[in-house]
DNA sequence: GTAAAACCTCAACTAAGGTTGAGGTCAAGC
DNA sequence: GCTTGACCTCAACCTTAGTTGAGGTTTTAC
């Protein structure tokens, strides 16, 4: 541990980890994957500004919100360069999530009348059912709404 | 094909395929791991009963809900052994994924005020932010609500 | 100045839910 | 009776999101 303990020099990988709670390994991962970035120092260890703290702070929300990573990084990409991201840029990037959330709410609401329906019936009619259909809300070739769920067959 | 288009007889992997819309190296793989089974023909062929139609259905519907196979297995082998089930056997498995349908929604809806919150202030502070402390309602280390999500870093 | 803790890279492994391909067999129709 | 499409097994591979371990280097603390 460096002397400073509460200041603004740069964190190492440890204290990036402790203070954002993400294991080292995982840190790694984001930066191999280009959703998080390091100096070096002349002994080759990594070295992260103060803002990646804030950096793996939307990382970790935007996993639970449930976007996956190539997402995410696709979202970091457009902060801007060359200047630490303000407040602002932050929270245009988590607004970004918010129709996202929505949508997943929506659908899931819906699957819940599907599935009270199927109750009811314990039917799973390939021909009835409409649990057994998605094809009609997923557009059947069309371009119907997002998919927004893992979609396990497709 | 064999000659009987729509009657009663057992379906080749390729006829259940089509009408549950699975694919054949996912029927295997559902085989393979116990969520359905089989008869064998003599020549060592797959032929399934048409309560596979609606077994793969129910398999499908849970993914749907977000069931992991696993799980998905777990509900299937407390059907009765012996004899096809009948709906309300079906029914009754439904209902078991109603509550965590209903976890799930309103897991969201919590993310979701979180996440207002944190859109308002852009701040992702590691300390003033919720979002940032998830170990508040994961019950940090105690026996919290069930952990629905993936959970990425745990 | 040295020991221990922290760090480095790289490769291999994990889990879920499958897909793909090789090499060979079965069944249906003509 | 033979061809063709459907089927068989088994092993390897895919994606996502990492973890684990080996073997070696840096930093920190005393």
């Amino acid at each position: 541990m460096p002397h400073q303990t509460a200041g603004t020099h740069a964190l190492s990988i440890g204290e990036l980890s402790q203070r954002s709670g993400v294991a080292p390994s995982a840190l790694h991962f984001y930066e191999r994957n280009g959703l998080i970035t390091s100096e070096r120092t002349l002994g080759n260890q990594r070295r992260y500004g103060r803002d990646m703290l804030r950096r793996v702070a939307f990382i970790r929300v935007s996993q639970r919100v449930g976007i996956p990573l190539k997402d995410i990084r696709t979202a970091l990409d457009s902060l801007p360069e060359g200047r630490t991201p303000t407040k602002r840029d932050w929270s245009r990037l988590s607004r970004l999530w918010r129709s996202e959330l929505d949508a997943r709410i929506e659908a899931l609401h819906h699957l819940r009348e599907d599935l009270d329906g199927c109750i009811g019936c314990g039917c799973l009619s390939l021909k009835a059912c409409r649990l057994q259909n998605p094809s009609d809300e997923l557009g059947a070739g069309g371009s119907g709404p997002v998919r927004w769920e893992p979609a396990p067959g497709a």
